[in-house]
Order: C-alpha cells, then structure tokens, then sequence
DNA sequence: TTGTAAGCGTTATCAC
DNA sequence: GTGATAACGCTTACAA
C-alpha cells in the first residue's frame, strides 16, 4: 500500500501519482498550511509565496482531493436533487432552473433519477444525511402523505411536489387548485361545456387530485353538471396514454368538446389520438395542457397550457434548502409556499 | 468545536449530533473496526456481535459518513456525466439510457450542466480528476479537435460525441455519417429531387460537418446534384431556430420538396414551421430527423428519424470507463467506438 | 505572514 | 473472530 514515502510519492492505482498539498509545500518551501491558503485564497500569503506555491501546484500537476476537503470541511457544497425521470420536459426543465437557481448561490447541483418508487426516493434522503449533499430537494413522487413522518430527518431537506402537504419539512408546491380551475375556465370562456379532464388515479392527494378539484370548482363556478364519464383516470401521465385514451374516449361515443390534460405530455397524446380518428382542434375539441413545456409551442396546433413559474418555485426551493443549510433550527416551523402561474393561451383552445 | 465528547456526541452544527462509527462500537461493546465489517458486509463477524451492532446501530440513528469513506477508499463508486442542457429532450435520453447502463454495474451517476461552453466542459473534468468521481463520461459540444490534449489526464474519462476525434481518450461517437447519409436516401427513395439539410455551422468537425457528408454523399450516390441554396445553417438547433428558418425558405421562394433536419428538435420546428405557411408535410414536403426523442412518435405528423442506439452507446461508454477505472493503463490504445442506428418511418415521410 | 498540531470518520493491515 | 493502530488529504485553531 505504501510506495515509497520518502520520494514524496504515493500511489492509489498502479502508475499513478497522487500529489498532495504536502508534496506541494514540499516542493515550494513552505508549510502545507500556506498551500492551503493558497488553494483557498485567504489573504495572509505574501505575493511572492503565493507565486511560489502556485509555480510548484502547476510543475507537479496537484489537484485538490475533494473527499478530503468534504471531510474535513463538514461541507460539500453540492446539494442533491432528486426527481422521477430525467428523460421527460418537465422534469428536466425543472432541474434545469434549480441549477440555474443554485448557481447564483454557488453551489453544485447533483441529479438523481428514482424513478417515481418510494424507495429510491428514500435511498436519495439516505445519501443526503450521509453527507454526500449539503441538503436535498426531493422532487416527491413516490413517497405519499402516509411516509410524512419518515421525512423527519436531522438534514435539510426540501419538499417539491404535491403529494405531502404539512408534513416536517419545508415545502413548494404548485398552485394546482387555482392553476385547474382558471385552465377549465378558459375552456368554458371559449364555449366547451362538454369538458373531460384527463388525470392520473385520485387514490391519494396529489397533482391527479388536486387538478381534479380545480377543474370541479370550474364548472360548478359555472353551473355546468360534472359529468362522472368526462373524468378520465390513466395509468401515466405520458403522450402514449393520452393518445390511447383519446382514440378510445372518441370511439366510445362520448361527447366532449373540450378535454383538460394535467400535463403536457398527456396533451401532446391527446393532439395526437385525436388527429388519429378525425376530430380536428380546436374546431371539435379544444385541449389545455399544463406545464407549459418548451415543445408546447411548436406543435400542431400549438398546446394552451398552464404556465408554472419554475423559476420562482426553483429559486424558492434553493432558498429555503440554503436556510436550512445555514441555520439548521430544527424548532423553526416548516415553511409551504405555493408559485404562480399564467395561462397561456395558443391555437388548440383558440378556435 | 468540541461538544461533550464523554457523551459520545460531537456536533457539526447546533442541535444536530453525529454518530460516529466509534460511538457505534462503544454502545455494542465491540470495536470499531467490527462495526466497519458489519457495515461492509464482511463474513468474519459472529452472527450475535453483528445483531449487537445492528441492534446499536439503528438505537443510535448511525448513517455512514460518505466523505470519510471516499477519502480512506480513494473511490466514490460515482461517475459524473456531463452534458450540454439537462433540459433536452436527446440528453435527457441519453442521460437515462447512461444512468440505466451505470446502475446495472453497480455505480452511481451525477449530472452535471456544461452550458455547451468549454469552461464548463474543463471545470467537469477538473472535478473528477479532484477525485469527485471515479470517472467522468463527457458529452462535449463546447470543446473541440483543437483542445483534444487538454483531455490528456491521467484519470479515467470516455467522451461522447462527434467533436473530437483520435484525441487521448477513449470516444463514443454516433454513426453520423451512415445514418445521415440513410435518411437523405430515404427521402431519395419517396421521390424527393430537391431536398434541404438544416443543419448548424460547421467550421469545426462536429455533428452537423458529418451528417452534412453523408447527406451529399447520399446524394451523390443518387446523381443528384448537390445546390448550395439548399444547405440551411442555423444558429441552434433548436424547434424555434427549425420554425423560423422552414418560414424564411418557403418565404423567400427557395423550391425543396425535403428536408432532412440534423436533430429532432430542428425538425419539430420545421413541421410548426411549414404548417405556419401552409406547406403540407408530407404531400409537398417530406420532413425527417435525427436522434428519435420520445415525442417524435406523437406529434402531427408523426416525425420519422433517425433512431441511434442510445442503450447501446450508453453500455459502451459505461464499460469503457469502467475498464479505465478498474484497470488504468496509461499505454493502452484508446478505444474508438460507433454505435449502430435505425431509419424510424413515419408520417412525415410516408406520403 | 507563516508554521505546528490535531483531528474530521473511515478502513487496511496485521497482530492477537 | 476481533481489536489496536495508522493512515487517507485536508483545514481549524492557535502559536510563533
């Protein structure tokens, strides 16, 4: 294990050298302790020992040890965000504004995909409290309102998502109720009162849920009867499920001329299922999405959408994990903010 | 910074303790080393002493220190993958596809955002080389032929990508030169004469240069001459950049009964694109793209492309790196390897 | 402005 | 089968 100490050199893997900061002050004349405030850019190091320090890093190619550092440091500056799927728009717009939003707070985003399963959501905290992250965002699909408690954990952690309200952790959440409902509203301000809504199952509380509400409030606002029939559960929320389930729900018979996705992707489906069987939008059918992903804009006809604030929801998330990083005051009441959102209104709801 | 070590608690940030190993082996009355075995999985402990530890273990809320572990084991049983945007939909699927092939050998993968600029790009290879990963799978786009020696480090990286070439390092690259010069035929064999690429600049050698090549070689291969006018280069090849630019060449009176797109992306906003100036696609234009994102299947026209194997390359650069980790030969030759594709058929060229 | 000493929490080594 | 010891490479605290 050990080669040669006395050469200054030390090997992990055959060949290759490791250099150290002792190796560096070595080399430059001077204690590790003012290589290390070299790395550091601390201000006590004269000019001239600083060049002599950085003259000797480069001649001997050093590189700080990170696992060191982080040891040492108690700290890692990287936080950890953990969501369903990194292959899907939403989720990876959404990860893309919370690095956006930790950058400007230098800090490091390292993403974890668990797949939407309660246990990699839970393996995610694990390597969080083992202080691989400074904190997590844990972008909840798997865990429910029934694993709040687990959620207890001595690190900071940030909730985003829908599916755990009021548990002991900080919290953004989408403006789900309030987002569904103007989403429908505008449905019926365009002369839909035959309107499905398409959603995931309703078991627990989550987005499914929640949009389902708003879009009841909508048309009992309104005064149109809520149809049991329009309410369309699928398995997930992708484009083949709603491509599938708008074939079927046009040649069942069904009358609808309005149809509310609870994501876009879902609305991308149903563009396509309708197209398969004939029925034009927004002549026949108008179709909302939500979440307003980037593609939305560019279809055939181009998806309305809901338009969450991700930047806001993103720097938010930062913010509070940031705070809790900082001050962790495990007494401090758990904060729960909701963003904003706008509706955006394009060629499949504008005819 | 010392807080009650006779209580068997020390304390990183105010009210939060943190069990240590040693603390561990004090309450189970063992050492710690066996509190180590028992962590590690190791058979020599008697099944009653790993009860006893477990039992300690979990009374005390123990977690593993990850750093401390990285430090002493010179490994971190992570990769880092870098790629331009998080929030496409192509990297996301190659992301997926890497993290899938990862997972199956039992390692760890972190993402990181590069922003496509060669800063970026370095500063993900500083970190790996700083020991925060075993090993760093690139996907460059912003560094080029021209910075291929900068990749010279002793530390396990596979680039993934078509901007360097024959550099010190082991390269996945896509089969850009067959594949493009395959959907340039397929539009050949639906009867297209005057078929346009969209494509990006292409000073350097990187992907739109190749599938520039084999969308003349294919051409050539057909005698059909190759007219400049029809060689499209924008900006990004994004769905705006493929809008706008479709509109400017049906605006300006250019003839082109195809067009073959470098990326799904370009293509998506070609079909908003020529549906904006009522162009009908594939009646009087015939549209096809590269990479086969998800959504392709489901827009209207359904979009067909060029679907390259993405498990494939991502199991390949997986192993590659794997074989660099386990194994570093600074002599050993540098590894080549080009994934396989498939021509995907759909509307946009079915007509 | 610079150096000394100690220790972060873990595991490899080797002795028992 | 278990334990004592010594690192891993770095930075905080304090002394010079």
């Amino acid at each position: 294990m050990r080669a040669g100490r006395e050469t200054g050199f030390r090997s992990h893997r055959a060949g290759v050298s490791v250099v150290t900061i002792q190796e560096v002050a070595k080399a430059a004349g001077v204690s590790s302790m003012t290589v290390s405030n070299v790395i550091n850019d601390h201000p006590n190091v004269r000019r001239e020992t600083r060049a002599r320090v950085l003259e000797a890093m480069t001649r001997l190619g050093y590189r700080v040890n990170v696992a060191a550092r982080n040891l040492r440091k108690g700290r890692t500056g990287t936080i950890g965000l953990a969501i369903p799927e990194v292959d899907s728009a939403y989720y990876g717009q959404l990860a893309a504004a919370i690095i956006a939003a930790a950058e400007r707070r230098d800090l490091r985003v390292s993403i974890e995909q668990t797949g939407a399963s309660p246990e990699s959501e839970l393996d995610a905290l694990s390597l969080s409290r083992n202080r691989l992250y400074d904190g997590l965002i844990l972008s909840a699909a798997g865990l429910g309102q029934a694993d709040a408690e687990r959620l207890r954990v001595d690190h900071p952690v940030v909730i985003l998502g829908d599916r755990i309200f009021g548990g002991p952790v900080d919290h953004v959440a989408m403006p789900n109720l309030d987002a569904s409902r103007a989403a429908t509203r505008h449905l019926l301000s365009r002369g839909c009162r035959r309107i499905a809504i398409m959603c995931g199952a309703v078991e627990e509380i989550d987005t499914s849920r929640l949009r389902l509400a708003g879009y009841r409030l909508a048309l009992e606002d309104a005064g149109v009867p809520v149809d049991p029939a329009l309410v369309q559960q699928v398995g997930r929320l992708g484009m083949r499920e709603g491509a599938r389930r708008a074939r079927e729900m046009a040649e069942s018979g069904l009358a609808f001329d309005g149809v509310f996705c609870v994501t876009d992707a879902l609305a991308m489906g149903v563009l396509r299922g309708l197209a398969d069987v004939g029925i034009r939008v927004p002549d026949q059918v108008k179709v909302i999405g939500f979440d307003n992903v980037a593609s939305s804009e560019f279809l055939v006809p181009s998806l309305s959408s809901i338009d969450p604030d991700h930047d806001g929801m993103a720097a938010r998330a930062v913010d509070l994990l940031i705070q809790r990083i900082e001050q962790p005051e495990p007494s401090t009441r758990h904060a729960e903010f909701v963003g904003s959102f706008s509706v955006v209104i394009r060629e499949s709801t504008d005819g």
